[in-house]
Parts: structure tokens; sequence; C-alpha cells
DNA sequence: AAGAGTTCTGAATCGCTGT
DNA sequence: GACAGCGATTCAGAACTCT
């Protein structure tokens, strides 16, 4: 299976054809890569970019087991200021809606640290909201100090193209299945990832990416806005659940992700199948 | 009780003294208004700014007739129209900071139309987001087409002056109560405001505001962010739901409304007690 | 093997004082 | 300003330990 799972990127290649990426994990550079790629080609994005979470730097004693919170302190989410964050992005979205075939959509994710940022820049760029969808974990972290509301959700957004886009994919009845009652709610409640889903790093004893997304997610994603056998992209794969998700549900991906060790744990995802 | 109860604004008036508005709705511009109201005197503010929803039919097929005699291109248009919107905000965002206690705290509400602008805004405005609040309708206006998700949530947005904002108010203990399970989660569920609550018009027959909001949000915005005694600034104030709850919670309060016919049904909602 | 009790952790813009 | 050090106090769910 993961024999010619993995593209290695480089200057050499000047443009990927559909068939040569097609259920292949391109190792490189996220915007390089989507540069290369054929214009309307995919029919759903999914993009999952780091959060500018503006950590402080000191880490997060527990009080009780004198255990450290491994908070989120990846290269990945550094960032200067909001103007170096905010032109990653906006060359992010405009790369994505170029390989969009006209009527694809595009999912993005985020918390309050970001996703009001990115959304106001889809809306200035001509991107067209559908939706914006919550998800309510129920196991979140704790707020310890009671001096916020213990942020428990994350934001997705849901966009189509332009606002003249029609025809769009939306597969209600799973949206009405998924949903609260008998309402499509734009509303989805389930844990974050945990337990035997959580990919481990080497040792086996630290979680292997920092912000690993559930199953679940994804599985909601591709069953309301995709149909069997269409292509979706994800350009910054991490541990790589959408491309994983998608091969369950008989859909096709194209997975971009420049961190080898977040490679390799996808390979092993995948091989086990 | 509602002798005195209204202000009338006018450009005769320089300034408002704190006494004079405490307790009173003003009539007038919420802009002008602002303005005139005393620095750093009120503890909270409750936002609820027109949602920008759609671009009018009426106004595209002008911009539409206008790009074909003048040759503008559409998305000129577009984003002209959101200039609009975000400068409106802009100016009342920074006009509200202004009257903002130093410890003082913001409230916005919206829905996914606006509320990516809004937030961006805030942030590059420089107020510090504490945290993004979802309010849940457990009984949501069933526009089902088919073609989205079900519109079910509002985001509100919760936010300090700046970074450095310590010591404001966060009643942790009020938070857990109305939270999920024991968490002081970032969500609160309840239905959309209805019934005999839902104030009419005067034949009794139709609603009198479009977008009345629940006693029961302004409730838990109130409880868990600001004390008794505390000041709380609703510059759009509407039907006056905010310095309604206010009361009954024993809050002073201060509100704008342009609308004669708003002040109206204020008036009448006040005096019922 | 099964059950009971304990430990650990999760996209976190979390407190304060003193140098 | 930054940074180090101290200290007060969260919960759900899976993993782990012990009986």
């Amino acid at each position: 299976m993961s024999n010619g799972f993995v593209i290695e990127d480089s200057e050499d290649i000047p443009k990927y054809s559909l068939e040569k990426v097609l259920g292949k994990v391109i190792h490189g550079n996220s915007l390089s890569v989507m540069k290369k790629l054929p214009k309307e080609s995919v029919d759903l994005v999914f993009l999952d970019p780091p959060y500018f979470l503006q950590l402080p730097k000191k880490d997060l004693r527990r009080w009780n087991s004198k255990t450290i919170v491994n908070g989120v302190d990846d290269e990945w989410d550094k960032f200067k200021s909001f103007e170096e964050y905010d032109s990653f992005i906006k060359e992010t979205l405009l790369l994505a809606r170029d390989i969009m075939k006209p009527a694809a959509t595009l999912w993005v994710i985020s918390t309050y640290h970001s996703i009001f940022r990115i959304g106001k820049m889809m809306q200035d760029l001509g991107f067209w909201i559908l939706n914006d969808v919550h998800w309510i974990k129920t196991n979140p972290m704790p707020n310890w100090l009671g001096v916020r509301f213990t942020n428990s959700t994350e934001t997705l957004i849901w966009a189509a193209k332009d606002k003249s886009s029609r025809k769009y994919t939306f597969n209600k009845e799973w949206a009405k299945k998924l949903g609260i009652g008998k309402v499509a709610a734009n509303v989805w409640e389930f844990p974050i990832c945990t337990g035997k889903e959580r990919l481990k790093d080497d040792d086996r004893r630290c979680k292997l990416h920092s912000t690993q997304k559930p199953a679940e997610l994804l599985k909601r994603i591709i069953l309301t806005t995709s149909n069997e056998g269409d292509i979706i992209l994800d350009p910054m794969a991490g541990t790589g659940t959408a491309g994983y998700v998608a091969r369950s549900l008989n859909r096709r991906f194209i997975m971009i992700e420049i961190n080898p060790k977040y490679i390799d744990g996808m390979k092993k995802r995948f091989d086990r199948g």
C-alpha cells in the first residue's frame, strides 16, 4: 500500500497530473505544491491551517500531578504578526480556489484565535459562505483558573468559490442524520481525538501530532458535502485523517504535508488499513 | 416609570452626564450619542448591530445596471458595500471602547454573515478576544431548502479593551451553572424569543422587531460578566432587552435607539414591569 | 479475567509577585 | 517591558494499576 504512497516534491517537477497524485501524499510545501496541481480538478477542499494560538512561552504545570500540559508549541504555528498570518492564509485560499472545480466547496477549521480573520478574508476574496458549523467537544480541556468560559468548540466555515456557485454537493439526508433531532443543524457534537485513534510517536509515549483531527469530523464533512468518487484535497494533511476517511468512504484524495514525521505516521496508519 | 425614561437627543446637547442618562433610553443616532457620553464610564457593553444578512436585491440590480453602464467590476461594488458595513462597525467599536472603563468588557452578537468581519476588525483594533460563545437555538427557523445546514446558531464575541486588560468580571459559578455538565462551556442552549415575551406591534398581529433578543440571552451575559450595580451600555437597543434584564438583575443601564417605534415598545415593556 | 480505584491528558491566547 | 518562580484548583474519558 505505502509503495509509491509518498511523492517527494522537488523543483524539478513543474506540474502534477491528476493521475499521478490521486491517492497519494505529496511531501512538500503546501503553497509550492498547490501551484503545480491542475486547475479546476478537485470537488472538495479540507483546510486545517495553523490556528495562530499565540500561547505564552511558559509551561503550564498541573497542580496535582506535577506533569506539564503539552500545549501547541510547534514551529508550524509560529507567526510574527497578524499580517504574516493573514498573507499566508490568503495565498493558501487563492491557490485552493484555482484547484477547485466550479461547483466545488471548501471547508476551513479553526478557533476564535483566527477563525474570524479567515472568514473575513474569505468574504473579501469573494468566497461565498454557505454555513458556519460548530463542533462541540464533549471532553474539552477545562479552564482551571476560571477566568474565561471553557473553550469547548471549534468553528468550521463551509464555502463555495463565489456567490454564483450552484449545484454544489449537499447530502441533506446525511446532514439531518448527523444534526440535532430531525434538524440538519449546523452543530455537531462529539469528542476530541483520544485513545487508540490518537497516533503516538515512535516511543509510543507522546502524541505524534498536537492537533490530530478525529475521524468523526472528517466523516461528517465528507458524507454531507461530497459524493462517492469525488476528489478531496487536503493541503495541510498532518496525520492524514482526511485522506484516511476519504478512502474508507470511497472517495479519492490528494494530500500535501511538509513534515516527514507526520508522513511516517500517515503511512503506518494507511498500512494498518 | 416612563416619565423621563426617554431622552430626545439633539444637536443642542453637547455632552451627557452619567446621572442624566442612567436608566434611560436616548432617542438618537447611536454614533452621535456615543460621542457625547463620558469616557471610561461603563462596565459592560452589549452590541447587537445589523447583521448585514444579504446584499439587497434592489441594490444588486442597481449595481448590475451600473456595471453595464459604467463597466465597473462586480467585485468592486461588492467590496464597497462590505467596506461601508465595516466602517460603520469600526466606528461603533472605537466609540464604545472610549466609553468603557479599563476593566470593562464588550459583547457583540451576529451570525456568519458578518461575525467574521466583526471579529477580525476587533482584533485589528486591539480588542482582546476572551471567548467566542455560541448560542444554540433549540427551535431554529425552519428555512429549510435542503441546500445548506439549518442555521441554528448565533455567535457572540466577548472581549476586553486590550491584551493587558485584567480584573475584568467573570462569575465562574454562574458560567458553570449555565454551561454543559460541570463545564463552564462557551456554549449556551435555549430557544429563540417567542410567545408572550415577543413584543407585538400596535395591532397585536405582527412582531414588533424582527430580531428581538430573548431575555435569557441577556440574563446569561449579565450574570456571567457583570456585578450588581454595574453600568451596562446598549448602543443599539432595539426593543430594550438588555436594559430590561439589567434592571431586573439590579444593574444600571444606558440605552440608545433611533427608531421611535421600538422606543414605544420599550416604554410599554418597562411600564409593565 | 473482571472490576474498582488511580493517573494522565487534551488546539489554552488562564493567575500573581518580584527582579 | 521580559522572565522566573510560586501557587491556586478543572472535567471527561481513556489508560493504567491493583486486587
